[in-house]
RNA sequence: CGGGGUAUAGCGCAGUCUGGUAGCGCGCCUGUUUUGGGUACAGGAUGUCGGGAGUUCGAAUCUCUCUACCCCGACCA
C-alpha cells in the first residue's frame, strides 16, 4: 500500500475528550472517529488491524471445530419473552419497533436466536455436540460508554454457543474452547492471564474470564508469579496462615485509650505491631441468627471482601454495614473502640484473626481497648472464614509463589451456561432411549473491538503504538528520503516495494514528499514494527537502514540482502 | 438516573466577567526554501461562536429554553 492511496488521517495534537491512552492513539493515528457517543466508525487503518485480530481468532475457533455461521443482528421480541430476558434485561437492551408495531431489539448476545435456531435443527444426540461461532457487531446500550472503543455501545464480538447431552461433553468442549483462546491470545502477542471467573446467579460449573493485563483495566486482578492461577480479586482466597495459635505470654487488661478510633492512632500511640491489631466491622445478620447484626473481624492491616464476606450464612446479603446509632444501641460504644470481647453479637473472625495472639481490640466500652487477648483464654474462638481481601505478597492459594495484583482488561469469557436457556426454551433432542433431553449449552465470547483497544493499553510508548507483530496494520514501512528530488532514491524504494509485496509482505510505502522527521512520527505513531529507510547517502555507501518500532538501534543491511535479513527479524 | 463541567475554524484553545469589526497555535492550500527526527519565510482559504427564543440601537458575551458531549458516582451476563 502506498500512503499516497491511504488515507493516513493522524492527529498532531490529542483529542481533549479522549481520557485513556488507547482512545488517544486510537484517534491520532486515525484508526477510528466517534460518530456519537459509545459508536465508533472503523476508519481504514483501523479496519486492518480489526481483520487480523479476526483471522486469528477465526483460524483457531475453526482449528478447535467450531463452525462459522451469521446470525441476524434485529431480533424479535418473542424469543425474548420465551427465555425471560425482555423482562430482565432493562434499558442496556435496545428495543424497538418494526413498521407492524411488533416489538424487536438490537442484540446484545445471541442465546436466544441460536438456542431458537438449534432447537429446530437438532433433534438426536446423535448430532451432538455442536459448537457454533459468528463474528457480529453486538449493541448494548451503556449508561455511560467511555474510553472509546474500550467500553462503547456498539461493538464486534466473537460468540459461539455449544450444545450437548451431557455436562462432560459441555465441559470437554469448554476444556477446548479454553485452549482456543490460550492459543489465540498467544497468537495476537497480548500479556494476559485466563481468570477464574464467578458464575453469577445462573450457576453450573465453571466461567473463566480471559484478562490482558495492563495499568488501565478496569478489573483487579491476583495472580501467582510463579504459576498460572489467577483470580479476580474478589474472587482469590486469602489461604489460611501456616503460622499456629502461639501460645499466650500476657495478661489480658483494659486500657484507657482516648482519642484512639483508628488502627493508625492505636499503633502510633501505643506502639502495637498493626500485626497485633483487629478491626471491628458491624454488619446486618440474615435470618439465620437471632441477633440483627455480626460483627466480622479481619487483622488491622487487612481489608474486608465484602464478597466473601456477603457469602456468609450469617449475613445478609447485600452486605449492609450498621449506621454508628445502630453500633451504639447494640454495642455500647461507638467504632473505634469495638472488639471481640464480651461482644453481645455472633462474632466471625478471619483465618488470619485466628492465629494472633496477645492482641488488641476494642473493649466495647468509649475509649477503652484490651491488651493481650488470646482466644482460648479470654473468650472462646468464634467461627472462622475467609473474610479478607487478597493483597501482594500473599502466598498463592494453589501453594506456588506470591500473589501480584494487576489490573486487567476483561477481553474474553468462556462460561458453562447449563440449561438456562435450552430450559426456558424446550431446546431438546432424543437421547438413545427415544427420550427428550435437554441440552447443555457453553457460551464463549471475545470482544474483537476491544482486544484492539487493549492491545494498545498494554503496548504503547511516549511516540505512539507499539503493535505486537500479529496486529500490526502493516508489518513494515519503507521510508524513501527525498523521493521526490532524487530519482535513485525513488527507483531503489519502489524496487524495495515490489521486492517485499511479492515476498508476501504487508508493506507501506511512504511515497509523500514529507520531511523524515514527520514521516517517522507517523510510523511510530501508527505503531509499524519494522522500517526501512532508503536514502541517497545510504545508496551510495550501498545500504539501507533498518530499524524496529520496539527499540534498538538501526542497522545497516546491503539492499541484497534485505528479504533474508527480514525473514531473521519479521 | 444523581452531581459537576464543556460547546468558538479540521484539532487544541483564548475571547464571555465589563455587549461594540471573530482571534491564537497546529493543521490545510499556493509559492520559495529546507532535506536523517514534526524546517524557515511569504501569501491564502475556512466559522450559522451547538440549536431556538428573548433583552438591546447592537449579543460569542446578558436571560430563558432545548440539544449534544465529557468527567465523578450509581448501574453492569
Amino acid at each position: 500500500m502506498r500512503v499516497s492511496q491511504f488515507p493516513l488521517s493522524t492527529l498532531r495534537e490529542t483529542p481533549a475528550d479522549a481520557e485513556v491512552i488507547s482512545h488517544q492513539l486510537m484517534l491520532r493515528s486515525g484508526m477510528i472517529r466517534r460518530t456519537a457517543s459509545g459508536l465508533y466508525t472503523w476508519m481504514p487503518l483501523g479496519v486492518r488491524v480489526l481483520r487480523k485480530v479476526e483471522a486469528i481468532v477465526r483460524e483457531e475457533m475453526n482449528r478447535a471445530g467450531a463452525i462459522e455461521l451469521l446470525m441476524p443482528a434485529i431480533q424479535p421480541a418473542e424469543l425474548w419473552q420465551e427465555s425471560g430476558r425482555w423482562v430482565q434485561y432493562g434499558p442496556e437492551l435496545l428495543r424497538l419497533k418494526d413498521r407492524h408495531g411488533r416489538d424487536f431489539c438490537v442484540g446484545p448476545t445471541h442465546e436466544e436466536i441460536i438456542t431458537d435456531l438449534m432447537r429446530k435443527e437438532l433433534s438426536s444426540y446423535k448430532q451432538l455436540p455442536v459448537n457454533y461461532y459468528q463474528i457480529q457487531t453486538k449493541f448494548r446500550d451503556e449508561v455511560r460508554p467511555r474510553f472509546g472503543v474500550m467500553r462503547s455501545r456498539e461493538f464486534i464480538m466473537k460468540d459461539a454457543y455449544s450444545f450437548h447431552l451431557t455436562p462432560e461433553s459441555l465441559v470437554e468442549t469448554y476444556q477446548g474452547m479454553y485452549d482456543a483462546y490460550v492459543r489465540i491470545f498467544q497468537r495476537l502477542g497480548l500479556n494476559f492471564r485466563p481468570v477464574a471467573a464467578d458464575n453469577g446467579s445462573i450457576g453450573g460449573t465453571g466461567s473463566h474470564e480471559f484478562h490482558v493485563l495492563a495499568e488501565s483495566g478496569e478489573d483487579d486482578i491476583a495472580f501467582s508469579d510463579s504459576s498460572d492461577y489467577a483470580a479476580n480479586i474478589e474472587m482469590a482466597e486469602a489461604v489460611a496462615p501456616r503460622a499456629n495459635l502461639a501460645a499466650p505470654t500476657e495478661i489480658m487488661r483494659e486500657v484507657h485509650t482516648p482519642n484512639t478510633k483508628t488502627i493508625q492512632a492505636l499503633v502510633d500511640t501505643f506502639k502495637l505491631p498493626v500485626e497485633k491489631t483487629v478491626k471491628t466491622l458491624i454488619v446486618a445478620a440474615s435470618d439465620q441468627v437471632e441477633a440483627d447484626f455480626v460483627a466480622l473481624l479481619v487483622r488491622g492491616d487487612h481489608e474486608l471482601n465484602e464478597i466473601k464476606a456477603e457469602k456468609q450464612p450469617e449475613v445478609e446479603a447485600p452486605l449492609r454495614f450498621a449506621t454508628e446509632e445502630e453500633i451504639r444501641a447494640i454495642m455500647g460504644a461507638g467504632p473505634g473502640s469495638l472488639g471481640p470481647v464480651n461482644a453481645p453479637i455472633p462474632v466471625i473472625i478471619d483465618r488470619s484473626v485466628a492465629v494472633m495472639s496477645d492482641f488488641g481490640a476494642g473493649a466495647n466500652k468509649e475509649d477503652y481497648h484490651y491488651f493481650g487477648i488470646n482466644w482460648n483464654r479470654d473468650l472462646p474462638m468464634p467461627r472462622v472464614a475467609d473474610l479478607r481481601k487478597v493483597k501482594v505478597g500473599d502466598p498463592s492459594p494453589d501453594g506456588k509463589g506470591q500473589l501480584g495484583i494487576v489490573c486487567g482488561i476483561e477481553v474474553g469469557h468462556v462460561f458453562q451456561l447449563g440449561k438456562k436457556y435450552s430450559d426456558a426454551m424446550n431446546a431438546t433432542v432424543l437421547d438413545e432411549n427415544g427420550k427428550a433431553q435437554t441440552m447443555y449449552m457453553g457460551c464463549y465470547g471475545i470482544g474483537i473491538t476491544r482486544v484492539v483497544a487493549a492491545a494498545i493499553e498494554q503496548n504503547n510508548d511516549e511516540f505512539g503504538i507499539r503493535w505486537p507483530k500479529a496486529m500490526a496494520p502493516f508489518q513494515l514501512v519503507v521510508a524513501p528520503v527525498n523521493m521526490k528530488k532524487s530519482q535513485a532514491v525513488a527507483d531503489a524504494a519502489e524496487y524495495l516495494y515490489k521486492q517485499l509485496r511479492d515476498a508476501g509482505y504487508d508493506v507501506l510505502l511512504d511515497d509523500r514528499d514529507m520531511r523524515l522527521g514527520a514521516m517517522f512520527a507517523d510510523h511510530e505513531l501508527i505503531g509499524i514494527p519494522h522500517r526501512l529507510v532508503v536514502s541517497e547517502r545510504g545508496l551510495q555507501a550501498g545500504e539501507l537502514e533498518y530499524k524496529a518500532r520496539s527499540g534498538g538501534d538501526a542497522e545497516k543491511v546491503a539492499p541484497d540482502d534485505v528479504l533474508e535479513f527480514l525473514r531473521a527479524h519479521v
